[in-house]
DNA sequence: GCGTCGCTATATCGATCCGATATAGTCGGC
DNA sequence: GCCGACTATATCGGATCGATATAGCGACGC
C-alpha cells in the first residue's frame, strides 16, 4: 500500500527522497496523513532491492567542487565563502545528505500491478491512494474500481442500518450514527465520481458490461445496495 | 486499541468468545469493520496473560450429562435423542468447543487506563472506540477526549486547506476535497457532541477550564482551528 | 451412503505498519 | 557555547492484517 504511494509519486514528481516523500504524503494526499519513517524507510529499501527504484546518495556539497576558493590569507574568509556557496548552490535550510530516489521500469510496472488491483482488497486509505493516481488507470478498471467500491460500502451500510442502534447508549449510538452517515456521504461521492465517468465514458460504453446501467437512479438509492 | 475494544464489550455484556467478540465489533459498531482474528486472538491470548482476562473452556456438550438416556434397545434412535438435547441444550447450528472469555478486576483497571488515553494518541478508529465506551468516563474526561479531536481535526483540516489542490489532476484533487469535507463533516458532529456535553454538565461547569467558553460561537468557525 | 459446501470456532505465520527512539548535521537565538 | 528547531536516515519491538490450517457439525444433492 505504501509502495503503491510511493512509486506513484516518484512516477508523477520524478526524483524525490524519503523526507520529502513523506512531507508530499502529508500535504499533498490529505489522506495517508500519517505515514511514519518507521514504514517508509523499509518501504524504500524494499523497493530498491526489488529493482523497483533506484537510490543515489547526494551529499551535502555539490560534487562537482565548482572553482577552488582563491586564497585570500584569512581562513575564516575562505570559510564564510564556502559556506555560502552551500547554501545557495542548491539547499536554504540546515540539512544534512540525503537520498534521492527514482523509480525504474521495473517500478513502473510493479506501479500498474499495484494500482490495477493486488494488494488490500479495499481499505478505504488504499481505495483514496488509488483513486488519487487513477489517471494512470484505463478508463474502464477505473470505472470498476469504482464500481467495487461503492458495492462494499453500500454492504457495510446494509450491515449497519440492519444490526440498528437499539440497546446502545447515547455514545456508542452516535458513533453507530455518524459512522452510517459517513457512509452515506462517501456513497454520494461516489456516485458523482461514477457519473462524470460514466459521461466522460462517451463512445466506448458498455465497457464494463453495467457501468451505466441505472446509472440515473443512483442518487435515489442510498439505502440499498443497489437492488431496485 | 484492540484491548480496549475486547476489555470494553466484556464489561458490557459479560461472557463472551472471540467468534462472538468479532461478530460485535463488526455488527455493533460499525467502524472497526475488519478485526480479523489474526489479531483478535493473539489480543484475547495476551490478555489473559496479563490476567486481565479469564478463559473457560466450553465443551460441545453440556458438562452435566442431564439424564442418561433411558435405553430402548434401538442404537440409532437413542443417538437421535442425544443430537436432538445438543441441539436444544444450548446451541441451534453446526458448533465447535469454545472459550468464554470475562474481565477480571485488572481487566476493568486496564479498561479504564486505556480508555483514559494511554494508547495511539487518537487515529479514527480508536477515538470512535473510545467515544463508544464514553458513558464509563467521567464527565471531564469525555470532553477533554472531544476536544482533543476537535482540535486534531481541525489542524488535518487546516493543513490541507492551505496546501491547496492545485496542480492536482481530477482524481487527486478529488479525493483531497472529498477528505476536506468529510473532515468538516466530522467537526460538525463533534461541534453537536460537545454542546450537548457542555448543557447536560450544567452545574458543574468550567470543568476542564473552556468547555463552554465560545460554544456557540464553534459553529461559524469551521476554517480556523478556533481562534477568532 | 458419500462428497462437499457452508457455518462455527480457534489458532498460527509472514509481511507490513506504527510509535518511539537513535543518530547526525545545520541554523538561529540567547 | 549551549539549546532548541528543522532536515534527514535508520532501526527496533509490538500491533495488526490477510492467508491459511484445522476441526466439528448440518444440509444438500446424487
Amino acid at each position: 500500500m505504501l509502495d503503491l504511494a510511493i512509486l506513484g509519486l516518484l512516477e508523477e514528481r520524478g526524483e524525490l527522497h524519503g523526507y520529502e516523500i513523506r512531507r508530499q504524503l502529508r500535504e499533498g494526499l490529505g489522506l495517508l496523513a500519517n505515514v511514519s519513517f518507521g514504514s517508509l524507510y523499509p518501504a524504500l529499501a524494499r523497493l530498491e532491492a526489488a529493482g523497483a527504484v533506484e537510490a543515489t546518495e547526494v551529499p551535502l556539497v555539490a560534487d562537482v567542487p565548482l572553482e577552488p576558493v582563491p586564497p585570500t590569507g584569512s581562513l575564516s574568509g575562505e570559510l564564510a565563502v564556502l559556506r555560502a556557496r552551500r547554501r545557495t548552490t542548491r539547499r536554504s535550510r540546515g540539512q544534512r545528505a540525503r537520498k534521492v530516489y527514482r523509480i525504474t521500469d521495473a517500478g513502473r510496472a510493479m506501479f500498474a500491478d499495484l494500482l490495477a488491483g493486488s494488494g488490500p482488497t479495499d481499505d478505504s486509505r488504499s481505495f483514496g491512494l488509488r483513486l488519487a493516481f487513477a489517471r494512470h488507470l484505463p478508463a474502464p478498471a477505473r470505472l470498476a474500481l469504482l464500481e467495487r467500491r461503492r458495492t462494499q460500502l453500500a454492504e457495510r451500510l446494509a450491515e449497519i442500518r440492519s444490526a440498528g442502534s437499539s440497546g446502545l447508549d447515547v455514545y456508542a449510538r452516535s458513533v453507530v450514527e455518524h459512522t452510517a452517515d459517513a457512509l452515506e456521504h462517501d456513497i454520494g461521492w461516489l456516485d458523482r465520481l461514477l457519473e462524470s465517468e460514466g459521461l466522460s465514458a462517451g463512445t466506448s460504453r458498455h465497457a464494463t458490461g453495467r457501468a451505466t446501467a441505472g446509472g440515473t437512479s443512483r442518487h435515489h438509492s442510498l439505502e440499498s445496495p443497489r437492488t431496485p
